[in-house]
DNA sequence: AACTGCCATCTGCTATTGCAGACTGCATGA
DNA sequence: TCATGCAGTCTGCAATAGCAGATGGCAGTT
């Protein structure tokens, strides 16, 4: 397999002429996530698609993308409405993405590349150069994009669009552990530069160690994941 | 709940009364696991629908939830092909469904409630009896009324869904697994029977982790899963 | 013969229309 | 007062038609 062989998955990634539906979605889950849309919320595709100025397909078809990711949930002949997740379900949702991650990890580690591990590093470095600026925003964007950057690594369909889907749900959950505290800064540099030594060392077992205890961290800074993890005997 | 109408998640609803994507979306998905429809094969919305004798949009909206599992690869006005998964990309596919029963395991122990647990008892007698009697389709059968009742006990859509998905993947090496050794048979009930004791006694972790290893060991048997994964004693 | 530009034809994408089931509110009857 | 039938209306679902982009073959030129 050639590193320079392009996948076709990759484009519609950043098309800059984003399909009717994709736009629809998007402009939807950010919608939910941030509360404009409340649980129990009733949407309907004509009436919605005519609020976008579109058509109703495409409406639909977003919905049913929301639908697989669980923030809508649809009744034959009744309505759609917006599914309630409260923090407990934001903790489901979070240990469901510390584990993809983990299997994401594990995945990059037998399959990144000089390139793609270059990437890495890069990035790694950006977040430091934040890290010791203390400038938190600059550190959440250079910390998403490792994580993508090792989800784009594992080449893998189904991860990337679940691990995309599951980023919605807890994005500002994620930005707000990283600003609760400032020792969580230079703590999450070092993890991710924990995982990137496993992903350089192609061992799969501890890098989806590390990055699942990364990510369970950070959920339990960010307030959300009880008492589940912690058990005191 | 009586058990003489126990509906598995995916079978519940006869063919009349789905819907005619869903319909067509388990076509699709049968065709393609069961390689009917080799990879690259070109899938037209068109012709797809003329041969099914229904219209161009449940043939879209099936095609389209394909694409979210990864089994076809959409071009943008160039096509629809069917993607590749060879022997490596379904070893992908069964780490990733090792990563999600795991956290399916650990969601169930901290929610499921006694009926949910009855339910599972009863399952884990009837693998029990099977084992017994030595059919192994029996026990195919009952195991994956098992873990898909672990799954629906989360009540997560989300987690439901994907590993709906996954299953679709793995569903002959899985079959195949139990069907390798008659060894295999009586090791996989001992599994089941120390998940279920993790799930009763609540214990998130425990569930998780012995899901976890069951999935994979039983990934082994089945062929799949080649060198990455080495198992410490 | 080799290159180039055009056009028929394919593709996925979107819009429009109509359908059947399900809810709502009012009129009717006891 | 309370129950009940019945439109009118809303819902998601499906079919049809037409759109723009991409492809491949063919004619024309060099």
């Amino acid at each position: 397999m050639s590193a320079a062989a392009p996948h076709p998955v990759e484009r519609l990634a950043e098309e800059d002429t984003l399909s009717l539906a994709e736009r629809a979605y998007r402009r939807l889950r950010d919608s939910i996530v941030q509360g404009a849309l409340p649980a129990g919320s009733r949407i309907s595709e004509r009436s919605l698609a005519t609020a976008l100025g579109i058509s109703a397909q495409p409406v639909r078809e977003a919905l049913r993308r929301l639908e697989q990711d669980g923030m809508v949930v649809t009744l034959p002949r009744r309505g759609t409405v917006v599914a309630e997740f409260g923090p407990e379900r934001q903790a489901e949702m979070g240990r469901i993405r510390a584990a993809l991650e983990g299997a994401a990890a594990a995945l990059a580690a037998a399959r990144a590349d000089d390139a793609a591990l270059a990437a890495l590093d890069a990035q790694l470095q950006a977040m430091r150069d934040a890290t010791a600026a203390g400038k938190p925003e600059l550190v959440s964007e250079a910390n998403e994009r490792f994580h993508a950057l090792i989800h784009k690594a594992t080449d893998n369909v189904f991860l990337i669009r679940s691990l995309a889907a599951l980023r919605a749900y807890d994005h500002f959950g994620r930005v707000r552990a990283l600003n609760a505290t400032p020792k969580e800064l230079p703590r999450a540099l070092r993890e991710h530069a924990a995982i990137l030594s496993a992903l350089q060392a192609k061992d799969p077992d501890a890098a989806e160690g590390r990055m699942r205890a990364h990510v369970l961290r950070s959920l339990e800074v960010g307030g959300l994941l009880p008492s589940t993890r912690k058990r005191p005997a």
